[in-house]
DNA sequence: CTGAAAGCGCTTACAG
DNA sequence: CTGAAAGCGCTTACAG
């Protein structure tokens, strides 16, 4: 910049006028000092304004994903980056894998990069180490679960509803035996689909079944495995409610292996792709994970221009699709 | 940071001293300033202090997508993420959907924002807009194609190795009509892959018969139109090859409508989540994008630590994954 | 071992 | 309409 100003032979305010558009400048001068700068391949430093600038914002925001390399992660990610080009900001993206401390080192590192905003999927199970950044200005949206220890805004799935509208369905169709079959009861969706199973099979007036309900499950094969255990139990389900992604994958996998995937109905939680070709297609209660980030970058940059409104949780509905997994009937 | 060197006492030098874990203060001195800097909840800011460095570096680096919601990107974004972070630096990530405008943007954007390094898949027809800045001083690489008009690292998948392996699989099924059905022919991996079906089918004794080849397909639909089209042709195909991820979708989808999933053989280039699952399950070519981000990634950063040798494409081979739909006979 | 002065590239708050 | 001085939060290059 101080090239630009010695070759034009002005001062340095104005070329920081011109190339920030402000108005105010003699047309001659504004020629004279663009024409430095296309001769000079003059770039303007962002980082060096945004030191001085009175707000002091970067035009960058960061987010906190469980993994960019899941659908739902990047889905998500995509959207919240539509957004931020509408305002003219970057995103920063990081996984944290599910590990509460990869979370916060990687907050952290945003934070020293000064990022205006954050977007964060939990990982970590308390979130007050946010509460003095966020006193010094810092914006956070959490996304797909809500925080913990922090009041703060959030964009969730109604988890619970789109559980219990899966097993509403299963019921429908004249099941009485439906599995669940999900991942760690510490993750608070996961928490939240399993008591939607629950309040699903009281409101027809089942009683729950231990035997039928396998938890913890962390990967494609653990859900398999435990998919084919229940079916080889004495009084197996005749329907599986498969609460996540990875899980139903397994599922679908372990029914195959048992040539049992057009007697055992299925429903899972969360789409995903190729759904619709496999035989039978699975029928999802779809989350939205387009929306779910959409709407937190739309929070955040609200939050960024200063609303400062009470905190509030919003919540994304489901969808049932319907497929074929899971209108197959229990044996007569 | 002169609020801390306020409170403890010392020099301004003394808390960059502390806060950057130089050696040689005191360990009264330390304490001093760990205090403070803890009492005031001190945070360095990265911004600043990239400003005055030396080097100038920034410790982030920018990617730019195809579009970060499909699976190769995402993957490729996630290689990118981890090799980053075993340096300390953080990724911005965007998505520039084959527009090459967009491209030169998001490149520019980045560059305001002074990352040390881009990793490019290219959308332009033209790099060439990278030269300057490149003499300034920024490192970049292009991953899953190479650059045009301007000399520099890239890291590709073997498109033309692997579609010659794909057809060959076919032809030693005993195929002799084998379709090609694939993206845009200016796309250069495109392209390629196109070259190595050709060429195999030569090297075979085959000569190219053009009603079996499909190319300029945008969407599954499109793909799925184009494969339902050859299906009623006089002398259709008995074997598919489907030159990209999307297309192999439509393909799929359009033989389970007609179902002759089970007649028609289908080899796709670039592995698909479920292929497994699908009945038949699907024979493909696998990238690596995994491998090629990462690669892609370690050259960047040798770039940043200063290696000037010559410029280099380093080539990622693909993999032959037997599933099922690739080992289906011609008919008798 | 410690710290005062200068400067990174820019914007702010003025004065002309 | 134009620009010189001060300062954003830090590091560099010194001097003690």
């Amino acid at each position: 910049m101080r090239d630009v100003a010695a070759l034009a032979g002005v001062g340095l305010k104005t070329v920081s006028r011109v190339a920030n558009g402000e108005p105010g400048v003699s047309i001659e001068l504004t020629a004279r000092v663009q024409k430095a700068i296309d001769q000079l391949g003059y770039q303007p430093n962002l980082t060096a304004s945004s030191l001085r600038r009175a707000d002091g914002k970067t035009a960058t925001v960061g987010t906190v994903l469980e993994n960019v390399a899941n659908p739902f992660s990047a889905a998500l990610q995509r959207a919240v980056e539509d957004v931020a080009r509408e305002h003219g900001v970057l995103v920063f993206a990081a996984s944290a894998d599910e590990n509460g401390d990869r979370e916060r080192a990687l907050a952290a590192s945003f934070i020293a990069h000064r990022v205006d905003g954050l977007i964060i999927v939990p990982a970590a199970h308390d979130h007050g180490y946010l509460a003095p950044e966020r006193r010094a200005g810092l914006a956070v949206v959490f996304a797909d679960r809500p925080p913990r220890f922090l009041d703060a805004d959030a964009v969730v799935s109604a988890n619970r509803e789109g559980a219990i509208a899966a097993v509403r369905h299963l019921l429908a169709a004249g099941h009485r035996r439906i599995a669940y079959v999900g991942d760690l009861e510490s993750i608070q969706t996961a928490a939240e689909r399993l008591a939607g199973y629950r309040e699903a099979l009281a409101a027809a007036g089942l009683g729950a079944d231990d035997s039928l309900v396998r938890v913890g499950l962390r990967s494609v094969d653990a859900a398999a495995e435990a998919v084919s255990a229940l079916l080889r139990q004495p009084d197996p389900p005749t329907a599986l409610f498969t609460a996540q992604n990875l899980i139903t994958e397994g599922a679908v996998s372990a029914l195959q292996a048992a040539r049992r995937q057009h007697e055992v109905a299925v429903v899972g939680f969360d789409d995903f792709p190729m759904a619709d070709l496999l035989d039978p297609a699975v029928t999802v209660v779809a989350q939205d994970p387009t929306r779910i980030g959409r709407t937190a970058a739309e929070v955040l940059f609200r939050r960024l221009r200063g609303d400062a409104s009470p905190y509030e949780t919003l919540v994304v509905p489901t969808s049932l699709v319907v497929r074929g997994s899971g209108e197959i009937p229990p044996p007569a």
